[in-house]
RNA sequence: GCGUCCGUAGCUCAGCUGGAUAGAGCACUCGCCUUCUAAGCGAGCGGUCUCAGGUUCGAAUCCUGACGGGCGUACCA
């Protein structure tokens, strides 16, 4: 139910019949409960062009808006607000209609385009550590909404499976022989073991040089080696994946390296385009108001990310039709982002009807606003920092009850996770982020706490009631009617969210309806006995709609709810 | 230096692209469990939206400048 662009539209109608002109017409929810819903400021921004009093545009506005049964009443209010109030039995009968929908009445976009969506893109030579969780699980989450939406969503997982540093790694992978498989499990030590050995010993130094010719000359043998380095790794990333509930598969994996064979023939196309210079050696484009040009070939003849990167872009727009790009990486890298489309459009790699976004992202700082670090200064591995979450929220969950040791476990698993993703998610993306164990993990405030125990206080009413709940909502006071609209705006949310890049409107979202029902909880009481029938059956369909709300939310976000906590 | 993003309660953050008296959580003070999960709810406390100008019916939001900070600044990714 798109409430907003519903009454936008009743507006624009309006507008047509009072003969005014305008282009955009936007509702906005209203400030404060007593204006009542939504409203609309429209009318004083036209007095000026209009040259009429601003009162006057809005009461004629609010004469010749159709109300239906939708609006309960217009109102104008201080120099031209237009407050609208939905009626009661509208939004009844509209949240009733919600829970016979799988998808809560959600639309599904009729015109959908191909949207590519760059995200995670580990290292392969490294393991992944905090400085991936960002974009894996904001990226993840933005694919899941699209596609929830009805874009159709293509994951790329641009892994860096390519450089100098893979010589190295091969030559020791080979030196150490067969049985590796223990070996390369913690990839963190086995580079450090590499780069000692390789700084230590001249013969395995240049030996390391040699592979890096080698692979990059296509050697089957050298070839070989990679793959199965690669391949481990790979794996590695896929069991954080999973863990993390993030939809990325080896389908979706698209290396670096592929795009190989693509490079030379990039730059050769730059330079037919009369957009390459030579600078210092180097192969560079300049684009307008830049000093710094995009550089796509070293002096020395290799490649560079920024190269991939426009083969990356030509293959998306080219061989998988993407309309739409996004690329989720961290917002230091926006100014090579924007080189790169730059370039992209002067080399007719992107046509202006492609949009290339770069969805940017701050860091992860602990409490003293340092970048988040272990204590001895190393990067935090991400499967040490789900571990540790996952750990704290069994000690929580012990506290409290006694479960069974695999329920524990279970639960853990999921408020642990779903803790670390909901926090790293509630937060406008482009801010840095401080990350807090306690906060995370605490019950009050906009956690993924505060969420599941809703959901768990919900599933436990129905669970006492006995059977699946049916009836007709039919909201008695001001608690039900603020909640239902909430409930309501969840496509508005939606589309809000994936118009903006920003997940953290989908947490703002779970937040205020959950806030709602735990008030709706304490004041109406659903199963008490001297509840009437009917008013049982409204408040308990308001109960459902809130809980599968809950879940179709953070379920967009990859987190999994429990029914009892 | 230049570019870029930012500065909102003691702390962590919202504030939907210019709207009405700037909102939450934490912390602190109080109140509510024989009643559907108190991992909850309610009340209170807390603000010169960094500062100074400007634009206009109207500014935390837009513009200019100052101050303070993050990040980026030619062959790493």
């Amino acid at each position: 139910m798109q409430i907003r662009k519903v009454l936008e539209e009743k507006i624009l109608e309006a507008f047509e019949h009072i003969a005014v002109d305008v282009d955009r017409v936007q509702v906005l929810p209203a400030s404060k409960p007593e204006f009542g819903d939504y409203q609309y400021n429209g009318a004083m921004a036209l007095a000026k062009r209009l040259k009429r009093n601003p009162k006057e545009i809005a009461q004629s506005l609010v004469e010749s808006i159709q109300k239906g049964d939708m609006i309960e009443s217009l109102e104008v209010a201080g120099p031209g607000f237009i407050n609208i109030k939905l009626s009661k039995y509208w939004l009844s009968t509209r949240v009733t209609q919600a829970l016979e929908d799988t998808r809560l009445g959600v639309s599904i976009k009729n015109d959908p385009i191909k949207v590519v969506i760059d995200y995670s893109s580990p290292n392969m030579a490294k393991q992944m550590h905090v400085g991936h969780l960002r974009s894996t699980i904001i990226g993840d989450t933005l694919a899941n909404l699209l596609q929830f939406m009805g874009e159709s969503v293509i994951r790329q997982n641009h892994i860096g499976d390519w450089g100098t540093q893979f010589g190295m790694l091969i030559a020791y992978l080979e030196e150490l022989g067969e049985g590796t498989e223990g070996t390369l499990k913690d990839l963190e030590q086995f580079y450090k073991d590499a780069k000692k050995r390789f700084d230590e010993d001249e013969f395995f130094a240049n030996r390391a040089r040699e592979y890096v010719v080698k692979l990059q000359s296509g050697d089957v043998y050298c070839l070989n080696l990679w793959k199965n380095f690669i391949d481990k790794s790979l794996s590695h990333c896929e069991e954080i994946y999973q863990r993390l509930g993030v939809n990325l598969t080896r389908e979706d994996v698209r290396a670096e390296s592929d795009y190989n064979d693509e490079l030379a023939n990039i730059v050769k196309e730059l330079q037919e385009k009369g957009l390459l210079v030579e600078s210092r050696g180097a192969k560079c484009v300049f684009v307008e108001n830049s000093d710094t040009p995009l550089i796509v070939q070293k002096s020395d003849g290799g490649y560079l990310y920024a190269t991939t990167d426009l083969a990356a872009i030509k293959f998306r727009v080219q061989k998988l039709g993407a309309k739409r790009i996004l690329y989720v990486v961290d917002s230091r890298q926006s100014e090579h982002f924007k080189l790169v489309f730059k370039v992209a459009r002067a080399a007719g790699y992107a046509p202006k009807d492609i949009k290339l976004e770069h969805v940017k992202f701050g860091m992860m700082l602990d409490k003293s606003g340092r970048p988040f670090k272990t204590r001895d200064g190393g990067t935090v591995k991400l499967i040490d920092l789900l571990q540790e979450a996952v750990n704290r929220a069994k000690e929580a969950i012990r506290q409290k009850d006694e479960y069974s040791k695999e329920e524990i476990l279970k639960i853990a698993e999921i408020v642990g996770i779903g803790a670390v993703k909901y926090a790293d998610l509630s937060i406008n993306r482009e801010s840095d982020y401080v990350f807090d164990w306690d906060k995370m993990l605490s019950l009050d405030g906009n956690t993924s706490l505060y969420q599941q125990y809703a959901y768990a206080r919900i599933q436990s009413i129905i669970r006492r009631y006995g059977k699946e709940p049916t009836g007709t909502v039919a909201i008695e006071d001001e608690l039900e009617r603020k909640l239902v609209l909430k409930l309501l705006e969840l496509e508005d949310t939606l589309i809000l969210a994936s118009n903006e890049s920003a997940p953290h409107y989908l947490t703002n979202y779970l937040y205020s309806l959950t806030t709602l029902f735990m008030k709706f909880y304490e004041n109406n009481p659903i199963l008490k006995d001297d509840i009437p029938k009917e008013l049982k059956e409204s408040r308990l369909m308001i109960a459902k709609a809130t809980a599968e709300t809950i879940k179709l939310v953070l379920g967009i976000m990859g987190i999994k709810t429990v029914d009892r906590l």
